[in-house]
DNA sequence: TTAGGGTTAG
């Protein structure tokens, strides 16, 4: 209302300027035939434009209907229009109703003939007008181009909304240097944020980040008029973080440092952007550059919000950085940023993953509303509950799982969905209750909860490993019936399964299968074949696997590599074992200290000493340091070739001058290797050396030691280690009870035996 | 939020 009123003040005041400067005397067009015409304006009615302009303008027009030649010959027309106004609002209305902007650059020059010493300002109004006239022509592209030449022609200076409908129209169609040309000519004052949030756009569009940036910059100086607004940085980020995975030209420090720069103008970029350059910097391993910008932010006042805090929680929790973890929950507290579900689920889901599922409940219990004051109650969806049921599950609490299922269903509108059934199936499948994932796989399906290849693998899988492979291949050809079809992984599982039973032939077979029924196999299926045919000893089929997995595009790695070639040492194939390793070099495939181990071992097995030592120098020369591994190869060989006590001076060096950490194997190597040598004393040395380490010693080291213990008659020490072997929960193999069976039984000793296995069964049972 | 494999010394 109050607008309407100052826009007729200001008409009515305009329009008394304009009839007094009609009858100033020292105005040539007073004196002219318009006079009368000029004063009957005033008798007219209000219109949009102002009092009595309708009339004027429809004369005018009428008169610029005829032909050029007779009203460019009056001054009739000039009069009626008046130029010398200050106010250019008739000429402009006149203007913008021609027919034509040809017409209407005609008009402009006649009139400025007319009145050569018009204020600029007032003609670049007017021209302002024509272009947009021309705007709205079909061939505005060429027309456009065509006005801004004529403006410089003529030294006019575009006005802001000139420059604004030109960049606008340019930018349709692409027409970036006639665009940036525009802006270049606009007077410096008129660059305002607006036209510059045009450009900008339009350069970043087209690619030219070099130029957007540079229009950017000189809006980020301190001295600048105009500053950057919400609209720079929503235009700016959309196109910096539009593509997922590259931020294109511009590097990611610039990014963050652009994002800090608007943040000083009190402008940053929205929730949004800040959670994409989060997740940008932390999948390029910058976790502490996004830890450092979302502090900044949000001691800026940004708006952060709680999903680029996940953003960060989530990057954190993969970078291990717990404590930053922690801080940062304390930072959303003090910042007044409230968790929500899927807050507390990565909370959640980093405890399950450390398997410290009672933190992970309490977190539960938390977002429930719990005990403490300052609990916030976020409803746990899906996605919580099954986090926790795999947390559950994992640890071999599924039971409790299943509990949790029914605490799901109590609450409205949360349902056991197909990955709860999974994970509970996998859950009681590793577990061996193989009847009961098949009990719950039967209810999601009479539940109507659809189960998927994963529902399918993850039960087969748990009964492979629990000895039912037969009864898997026939679960799997079953439900392939019913639609649902395994894929590579199921493949994989299977054939591991045969190949763990020996039976490589079965395992061919299912890979054979999978091709036949359009399965494509991954790297995966190809390297477990490779390697289950090298356990077996199968190395050519494994070489032509091997073959068939690089035609397939798998190039293989170096642990396939090793598995390779320790399969043709085992089998003396040394020159096998070089060619692959000659092959290794010419791709590019780096040994590693296990292949160097491998040849190590098979140099000293063999006696070659002194060409184990030398791959050994080559080894450390590629910088890669001797393991235990390394050392235990050779000591082994010198054990086996009856030189224990260079074994034991190579095993001391190792401890002591290499510092490589010792472990059960080296030291059941050289316990055997001394028992084997009568040398008892020692090997019981070594083993107290291992409990003073803390290194546990397993059924092997107890058979090596009992042995000795049984050729020496020491029946005291036996019962000494039985006991402890049963503290340790170190169950005994056929060989303990092979060894200790015919040993107490010879010196009537049958009821420590006796004693020795019922201390299993109560373990057992407490267990 | 759920599923698979492989290497070296005893």
């Amino acid at each position: 209302m109050n607008t309407m009123i100052r826009f007729r003040a200001i008409s009515a005041s305009s329009q008394s300027k304009f009839l007094f400067l009609l009858l100033r005397p020292k105005n040539p067009m007073a004196n002219s035939s318009s006079l009368g015409l000029c004063t009957t304006a005033t008798s007219q009615s209000p219109s949009p434009y102002g009092y009595g302009d309708d009339s004027l303008i429809t004369e005018a027009l009428q008169l610029l209907q005829s032909s050029q030649d007779e009203w460019s010959k009056t001054d009739h027309l000039r009069c009626l229009i008046s130029l010398d106004s200050s106010s250019p609002r008739l000429a402009i209305h006149i203007t913008r109703r021609l027919s034509s902007s040809s017409l209407a650059i005609r008009l402009f020059d006649y009139l400025h003939e007319g009145s050569p010493s018009l204020d600029t300002a007032l003609l670049s109004s007017i021209f302002q007008a024509v272009l947009e006239l021309a705007s709205r022509e079909p061939d505005a592209q060429t027309k456009l181009p065509e006005l801004v030449k004529i403006s410089k022609e003529r030294n006019l200076p575009l006005t802001i909304n000139s420059a604004t409908l030109l960049i606008r129209y340019f930018r349709r169609f692409n027409m970036v240097d006639e665009s940036l040309a525009v802006f270049n000519e606009l007077d410096p004052f008129l660059r305002n944020t607006h036209v510059r949030n045009l450009l900008i756009d339009l350069l970043l569009q087209s690619g030219r980040l070099h130029d957007a940036l540079h229009v950017l910059d000189e809006m980020l100086q301190p001295e600048g008029e105009w500053k950057p607004n919400e609209i720079t940085v929503e235009i700016v980020f959309s196109s910096l973080l539009r593509r997922e995975r590259s931020w294109g030209s511009m590097g990611e420090e610039e990014i963050v440092e652009l994002a800090l720069k608007f943040g000083e103008y009190g402008v940053s970029p929205n929730s949004v952007w800040i959670t994409k350059l989060i997740t940008g910097l932390s999948r390029n391993g910058k976790t502490a550059r996004a830890w450092d910008i979302l502090n900044e932010l949000m001691n800026m006042g940004a708006a952060v919000e709680v999903a680029s805090c996940n953003a960060l929680l989530i990057a954190l929790e993969r970078h291990s950085e717990f404590k930053k973890m922690n801080a940062l929950m304390e930072k959303m507290k003090e910042m007044d940023i409230q968790p929500n579900v899927v807050t507390f689920g990565i909370l959640i889901n980093h405890s399950c993953k450390y398997r410290r599922v009672d933190e992970a409940l309490e977190v539960f219990e938390r977002m429930n509303g719990g005990k403490e004051s300052d609990a916030i109650a976020v409803q746990p969806d899906v996605i919580i509950y099954n986090t926790l049921i795999d947390g559950l599950c994992k640890v071999g609490r599924q039971e409790e799982g299943l509990g949790l299922v029914e605490r799901m269903r109590s609450q409205t509108g949360c349902a056991p969905n197909t990955v709860t059934y999974n994970c509970l199936i996998g859950g009681f499948a590793k577990a061996g209750e193989i009847d009961k994932a098949h009990e719950l796989f039967d209810k999601m399906n009479k539940e109507g909860v659809p189960p998927n290849v994963i529902t399918l693998n993850t039960l087969v899988d748990g009964m492979c490993r629990h000895g039912r492979v037969t009864a898997a291949v026939n679960f799997v050809n079953e439900m392939q019936s019913f639609g649902l079809k395994g894929n590579a992984n199921t493949y994989t599982v299977l054939i591991n399964a045969f190949c763990n039973v020996n039976n490589t032939a079965k395992a061919l077979e299912l890979f054979d299968q999978m091709l036949a029924k359009g399965c494509p196999p991954d790297a995966i299926v190809y390297y477990t074949l490779i390697s289950g045919l090298s356990r077996a000893g199968r190395l050519d089929d494994a070489s032509s696997i091997a073959s068939r997995a690089k035609e397939a595009g798998y190039g293989l790695d170096v642990v396939c590599y090793n598995t390779l070639i320790g399969g043709f040492c085992r089998q003396n194939k040394i020159d096998k074992a070089y060619e692959l390793i000659k092959e290794m070099e010419e791709l590019g495939v780096k040994p590693d200290s296990v292949t160097y181990n491998t040849l190590i071992s098979f140099f000293s097995k063999n006696g070659s000493f002194k060409t184990a030592h030398i791959i050994l120098k080559k080894m450390t020369k590629s910088g890669l340091v001797p393991t235990v591994v390394t050392y235990g190869a050779i000591i082994h060989s010198y054990c086996l070739n009856g030189k224990v006590d260079e074994a034991m001076k190579i095993f001391k060096e190792m401890c002591s001058a290499s510092k490589v950490p010792t472990n059960t194997v080296i030291y059941n190597i050289l316990i055997d290797s001394l028992c084997k040598n009568n040398d008892i004393e020692q090997a019981l040395f070594l083993m107290d050396e291992m409990r003073c380490k803390g290194v546990r010693p397993n059924v092997t080291t107890y058979n090596a030691v009992f042995k000795g213990l049984k050729e020496n008659n020491l029946l005291e020490k036996a019962f000494v280690l039985m006991d402890r072997m049963i503290e340790q929960a170190c169950c005994p193999d056929y060989i303990t009870m092979e060894i200790l069976t015919e040993w107490l039984s010879l010196v009537g000793e049958t009821d420590k035996l006796r004693d020795f296995l019922q201390g299993y069964q109560i373990q057992t049972s407490t267990a």
